[in-house]
DNA sequence: CTGAAAGCGCTTACAG
DNA sequence: CTGAAAGCGCTTACAG
């Protein structure tokens, strides 16, 4: 790699460098037409092509953004991911992504490493373990927007299901299908993440809506790799529920594992909904019924919430909390 | 955020920039216990972080490589991403994240920005599109790697599968299961794209080894919004195949589509292989026998071979072609 | 209309 | 053991 440098324009344009510079930014007002071919040839002639490390050194913009997904393997960060990436290349900013793990101490590397390479800002799936942290970047007025999770008493912008109705969806069309015993499955509660909160909270707040009882042998949560053992406790009881809620899609994985091994007549013996569509659901025997987020238009958002915000730098920006409806795809598992 | 520089640290700690550099790069060699004191107090007490723009400026390494994928919606890309990821990680190095969508224009796009933001590699799904651009990063001795796809005379480092064994172990798989009328279906060929030319090459082979006849309307192919059409008329000719080989997950998909409307029972009516493991096989009624690839180790691996050449940068590295094994998941869909 | 000069925040010989 | 100075490749007032 030979690096022909804006010098080397110059000199072989015979302009000086300030007048590559500006041809290069577009600011031709006063550049004489003759100067201007000059320049476009020695560029091409000498295959220059800008150092953009060095102008974002003089210029405090990288265009690149972080994005910590919790895990990249998950189909939703994967949607959030790339609608963040289609959104930003229009815009002609590149985006670095991470994995935290749900991991607070990578989660804390990742960000210290991501502003140490004067990214212009940060879209996380916050893991909650780093509260000092994210005071500190609100300090800062660093620009960066929260997704899926929100993290109590920090005024960061975020954008996450609307996940008590997500629950409500289903309980509601479990109920108006005639099921009455209805269970929910959840993996690990110990992180307290949003979602996993929000979706149990508008479960039992459905339950009580439609005069049912909360049962807490239907309820139930467990790390993924333990929850085959949590399913059967359930399905085993005397009276086991005719009805399940599955918090996510792993969860559903593993329901599905289960009922295949034992032979569960699917919605017969037992009615599924899953929250998250999955690439199989609708061809699976049964088709499933399943709640989808919009995963997409989420990314998009969080995405046009940063660059708005890294654009207008100066004002502090309001915090704000988009809600987005979840949506139900009735399909034949209930 | 008030931007503390190397200059401030200086001043506090009563030291010049050139020791503060020394100390934040561990070269303490020579450095006084107390001087060392000071600096690190400095640091702490202003909360200085480098600035690893101007760094990368000098450095003329950005410690960040480029992964240009087809489309990180595609779980084989998202478990290769995640695999260069963790790999990175390890070696500190950052990942910026582009879907090309098969598209060489977008590639190039990618390519030229991501050069000009002084990564030290990329790591790009080829599109074949770009020759010229290929060329170009070849002669500037530029790390690359390709993944997943080959280019006819481009001398570039490669990982991929051993497509042709795929297909073979599939075809054997049949044919020792007493299938002999075997078909196959795959995406658009129009692109020419490595994995797919080799597979239908491997497929063929084993028909002729295992002494069967290639029947030329038991393979089709097809953009994938048209494809029902063209597994319909594979299905309903006078003798249909009684197996079918799926290309890759996606032809495997809309064949279950098929298959699940049209009542086709797997594996009586129609024994299948897919090649590329789905989320779902192991729970599918019937399971599905799958063929995968080991995705992470093959991220392993392209991650490795390139940061292995950013830092022999000197040295002209030898082109390398990593061909992975497939592995037959022998479930129950055949 | 264009150029000389300073500066972005680091690193790195080199001198002492 | 530590510092002054030059330089990485740009941009940006400012002067003319």
């Amino acid at each position: 790699m030979k690096t022909v440098t804006i010098a080397d324009v110059a000199k072989y344009a015979d302009v000086s460098k300030s007048t590559v510079s500006q041809f290069l930014n577009h600011r031709y007002d006063y550049m004489g037409e003759k100067t201007k071919k000059r320049i476009e040839l020695a560029i091409e002639e000498l295959g220059y092509s800008p150092n953009i490390i060095a102008r974002s050194l003089k210029q405090k913009s990288t265009t690149t953004i972080g994005v910590i997904v919790a895990n990249i393997l998950h189909v939703f960060s994967t949607q959030v991911i790339r609608a963040i990436e289609d959104f930003c290349n229009e815009a002609d900013f590149h985006i670095i992504v991470c994995n935290a793990d749900d991991n607070p101490v990578k989660e804390k590397r990742y960000i210290d490493m991501l502003r140490a390479k004067q990214v212009d800002g940060i879209i996380t799936f916050p893991t909650g373990g780093n509260v000092a942290l994210y005071e500190r970047l609100i300090d800062d007025n660093y620009p960066i927007v929260f997704m899926d999770r929100m993290i109590p008493d920090i005024a960061i912008s975020t954008v996450l299901l609307d996940n008590k109705k997500a629950s409500e969806l289903a309980v509601e069309t479990f109920v108006k299908k005639g099921y009455s015993q209805i269970g929910m499955i959840t993996p690990s509660l110990d992180q307290g993440i949003t979602p996993r909160m929000e979706r149990i909270a508008g479960f039992k707040n459905a339950i009580r809506e439609h005069n049912l009882s909360f049962n807490p042998s239907y309820f139930a949560s467990s790390e993924i790799p333990d929850i085959q053992n949590v399913i059967k406790e359930m399905l085993e009881l005397p009276s086991p529920p005719d009805a399940i809620l599955a918090l996510n899609d792993r969860v559903l994985f593993e329901i599905l594992k289960y009922t295949k091994k034992h032979h569960i007549n699917i919605p017969d013996d037992l009615a599924l909904i899953g929250i998250d569509d999955v690439s199989f659901a609708s061809f699976y025997s049964p088709a499933l019924t399943t709640i989808a987020q919009p995963a997409f238009e989420m990314g998009k958002k969080a995405a046009e919430l940063l660059l708005n915000r890294i654009r207008n730098k100066d004002q502090n920006a309001e915090m704000e909390i988009h809600r987005f409806e979840p949506k139900l795809l009735d399909r034949e598992s209930c």
